[in-house]
DNA sequence: CGACCATTTGATATGGATCAAGCGATGTGG
DNA sequence: CCACATCGCTTGATCCATATCAAATGGTCG
């Protein structure tokens, strides 16, 4: 729908790789074994490279090797609206209807795995406890929309912080944030314009609640402040 | 944890309740026969009923038989976030994880009926049909907090409209909306004040795109007119 | 009738958007 | 190796949609 400026995506069919599937190095995540790491087949994506399309079939389910990924719906007026980003251990792409709700990109050079959706499907009907993992992802994420949702109703220094906690959470790393996305990605997530969350970076940077060694990486440095200042 | 102010609830124990399940009017609903309503035992709140409360244990799923169920977080500043309206047929209540993400209260005189989660799971278990239903209902209330995403970004216009558009989707009577809640909890579903709310639906009425016979009923009386303005 | 509560309407204030320019890193061709 | 184009980010000035503050209206129930 929406071609991507510079995609390099390596494989556009899923399907064409079906072998050499069993060794994979082991992902970012905490189930180390699971159907998708053993019927995924590998693919990769370049930076911007297209993964799937909002309103196309949902055929197969997704899950981030290295990189990152963004799922996003285009309004009519031509904003963009990001729904989520995948870290490495996120599976994406699972849909209870037939067809994807988000378009999905690689934000940078990004490896996951793909398995078809038939094929869990299939699994989980013999299986309940794959069935119940389907369910349990499908949960996590409604939970993580329902975080979302909370997020969209607070002052541009509540969402900017928020952010910046949720990012935190999901990459423990002390008190340094490494973004893998633009202040573009980050404003089209939060409902705010990339001016607005560089100000409020800014702010943030002078009121001492955070370091900005370079613009990709924050460091909270005074987390009991941004305490406060997230509502 | 929030005490409703005028709360009537009749019952208090959904398990006092086993006896006398078979004998319920059907509900409003395109299932008129699952798990829930072969063993769910009836419960009535009265208007501002409290049903759960955010992070009490989800032991129990529950569907609306008639009435109204909003869900809600209140924030740290104290203003009132509304997840979702739950109208006759819809299920309330089913978490992946062990507690409320939400409180749940009744907006208006309401009866539904209970299940224990820990029933529908063995049923799951076992049947997986039910284990598979239960997860088309978790992915629907996904895409429904979805949708809820993109139109949190909207204007204030193209919020109450969207509104309305749900509403009308969700109790086909032609053009006429007879909404359950009040301006405040539309408000607070939008992400709005009251003001903003009562503003745009008389601006709506100038514009003769809805007519209010009174508060609680709006007629689109000009669809085409509508769908231009909610992006 | 009168009290109460929800809703509407009016006046003003403000947070974030918009418009516009500047800055710093990265990469490319001469 | 440097001039220069490009891109992502920051900063500044102004505007506007919506919040806030305040009061009037209207419907409901005792």
């Amino acid at each position: 729908m929406l071609m991507p400026t510079t995609s390099t995506a390596v494989h556009t069919a899923p399907a064409s790789r079906t072998a050499a599937r069993a060794a994979q190095p082991a992902p970012a995540s905490h189930k180390l074994t699971g159907p998708i790491e053993m019927m995924g087949a590998p693919m990769s994506f370049g930076r911007n490279g297209e993964i799937y399309g909002e309103g196309e079939p949902a055929d197969f389910v997704y899950k981030v090797v290295s990189g990152t990924v963004r799922t996003y719906k285009v309004l009519a007026d031509g904003r963009r609206q990001i729904g989520a980003f995948y870290l490495p251990g996120d599976v994406f792409g699972l849909e209870v209807g037939e067809e994807h709700a988000f378009s999905a990109e690689a934000i940078a050079a990004t490896r996951v795995l793909v398995v078809r959706r038939s094929a869990l499907m299939n699994l989980a009907a013999r299986d309940s406890n794959v069935a119940r993992e389907l369910w349990t992802l499908t949960g996590q994420e409604l939970a993580r929309v329902q975080e979302h949702i909370v997020l969209l109703v607070k002052t541009a220094q509540e969402r900017v912080v928020g952010f910046l906690f949720e990012m935190a959470a999901r990459r423990p790393a002390g008190d340094t944030v490494e973004l893998p996305m633009s202040r573009q990605d980050i404003a089209d997530y939060l409902g705010l314009t990339i001016e607005t969350v560089s100000r409020t970076l800014t702010n943030l940077e002078h009121e001492h609640a955070i370091e900005l060694p370079n613009s990709r990486r924050i460091v909270l440095c005074n987390r009991p402040a941004l305490n406060e200042m997230h509502g």
